[in-house]
DNA sequence: CTGAAAGCGCTTACAG
DNA sequence: CTGAAAGCGCTTACAG
């Protein structure tokens, strides 16, 4: 073959935008170039959390560059606890994401299907798969720093009953920053008996009714942050003069607030890259050592935090 | 082959979950069993509207049962307007869905592409495209017949600045309802020159000056209503006894609000249920003509709307 | 009705 | 280094 036609038919390739047809490809490489991506516990749900779909966008974007495509098979987490999904059986995926806080016995499950696997925010020591979480237990080290700082000495925090890694981690935090600045347990009470805003706001004020008033509130997201802000503000509560108050995740919610809320920064863009890159890797490579990697995260200070007030 | 060996057969493959291989079945059968998702302007911002991701939450699970996968191509609307992307040249989708508040401009470069497609909560009626919306117009006259029928005859619309299929179907219903019950367009203003919250609620600020008091507020989505509502009762109104609110979509916001707010239910499930059955009738048979199906809508009733203040 | 062959579009290993 | 052949796993159209 001549290099001329050779060049001209690269070129009319170029023009129409060629593409090697995915389906031929990847039958003979063995690979699908795909990668399914599940939540818990469902689809809806895990969007309420408006981080969850703007790491999955980042997500795509990165895995985009690597030819990769997200494809979200037809289920919830929850119905993964039976036999093996037709997406795994058909073979049609090389590797799976799941993102959220899924319970260890379902990771363990889809683990068992023998596909490259990454858990992303969230992490299960005693299964071995690779995972990318955000530093939930140093931030809120900073923050009980920062408010000891101000001075405040009763601090609550408060999350959903529900366990999870993120929710975990962040009162392990609160906790080491008890002891580290040795602050008694009883003024920093740590509320998690509540699973909706209605019961969260009637813990929270039965703990301010304390002889030794709490000054600072740190909540486990923007969304109860802000729930809570509203709250106290009707009930006459001056934010922050009598109340100073955190957030995590640097969400809308903390923004919009009024007064704006502090909270935690976490970077989307960075935990789907090293997420990305972990499946990437394995599936290159699955008998790779087990990754957990731990994402550094930011204070982002803002008006709703402040001395307490004088007593 | 006896009959005895081929149920033995048939019984191995039964357990152990034998699916055939897709790589290999799309590829003689020129079919992929997959479906892209595109999201408008990115899938990080169309889920700050949680509704779409309860929309595709469904979706995914209503094409699973025909064995469809959804694929999320790791780009955004956006980028849609230059050349065809990787996963349309490459041949490994079946369809696309467009999900959010397309450009036209974009939709006909999608559709030009050749592939089905269906609209998702959008209609392009100068696109020759199937869609699925909701009756946004026939909502709000109901709503608008029901404060009249409470006496109001002062009512704002106001919805945010950037023009998009269901704003402005939603304010068409509000004028068609004024045309309707003779009210005039002077006492009751629509407002839509604002494009986030603290913009808005100052141009609602501004409107409740009017002489003739504006007595109810309808929100062109939960969110807004919700965040109206914060700022309207920090500012000394009571909601309803001095303005009554409507928000659209029956999402959180309008839930948790206190009062809660009423608004208009859209069923996410028979939205995407439709919209699935649209895209997989057109990838059997594509020359179909063209549907375009608006579904109808559902008024809930709360707290936040009552008569209006004696005056 | 049953069973063997052809071929979907590609890539890789092999022969020349 | 170049070019033809084999084969990925399936389904369908065809021959017997």
């Amino acid at each position: 073959m001549s290099k001329e036609v050779r060049q001209r038919v690269l070129d009319v390739c170029q023009e129409n935008g060629y593409q090697p047809n995915s389906a031929g490809r990847n039958l003979r490489r063995r690979l699908n170039e795909t990668i399914g991506v599940l939540f818990y516990p469902s689809c809806g749900a895990a969007f309420r959390n408006i981080y969850y779909a703007e790491i999955l966008g980042e997500l795509s974007k990165t895995l985009e560059n690597a030819r990769y495509n997200l494809v979200l098979p037809g289920l919830d987490g929850t119905s993964l606890s039976e036999q093996p999904p037709r997406f795994i059986c058909q073979g049609g995926i090389d590797g799976v994401i799941l993102l959220g806080e899924f319970p260890r016995k379902v990771v363990r499950n889809i683990h068992g299907y023998g596909l490259p696997i990454v858990l992303i925010d969230n992490s299960r020591p005693k299964v071995p798969v690779d995972s990318v979480t955000t530093d939930g237990l140093g931030a809120t080290k900073q923050i009980v720093d920062h408010l000891v700082e101000l001075g405040h000495k009763n601090i609550i925090f408060m999350a959903y009953e529900q366990n999870g890694h993120n929710a975990n981690q962040r009162q392990a935090g609160f906790e080491d920053g008890l002891k580290k600045h040795n602050l008694d347990p009883l003024t920093c009470p740590i509320i998690r008996n509540f699973n909706e805003t209605r019961g969260a706001y009637a813990a929270l004020a039965a703990a301010l009714k304390n002889e030794q008033r709490p000054t600072a509130v740190i909540a486990v997201n923007d969304t109860l942050a802000s729930e809570m802000q509203v709250r106290l503000k009707e009930d006459g509560f001056n934010i922050p003069k009598d109340i100073s108050l955190f957030g995590f995740d640097d969400d809308s919610p903390s923004q919009v607030a009024v007064p704006p809320i502090s909270t935690v920064r976490v970077d989307r863009k960075e935990i789907a890259e090293i997420g990305a890159r972990l499946i990437l890797e394995r599936i290159e490579k699955n008998d790779l050592p087990v990754r957990n990697m731990v994402l550094p995260v930011e204070l982002i200070l803002r008006e709703s935090v402040t001395f307490p007030p004088a007593s």
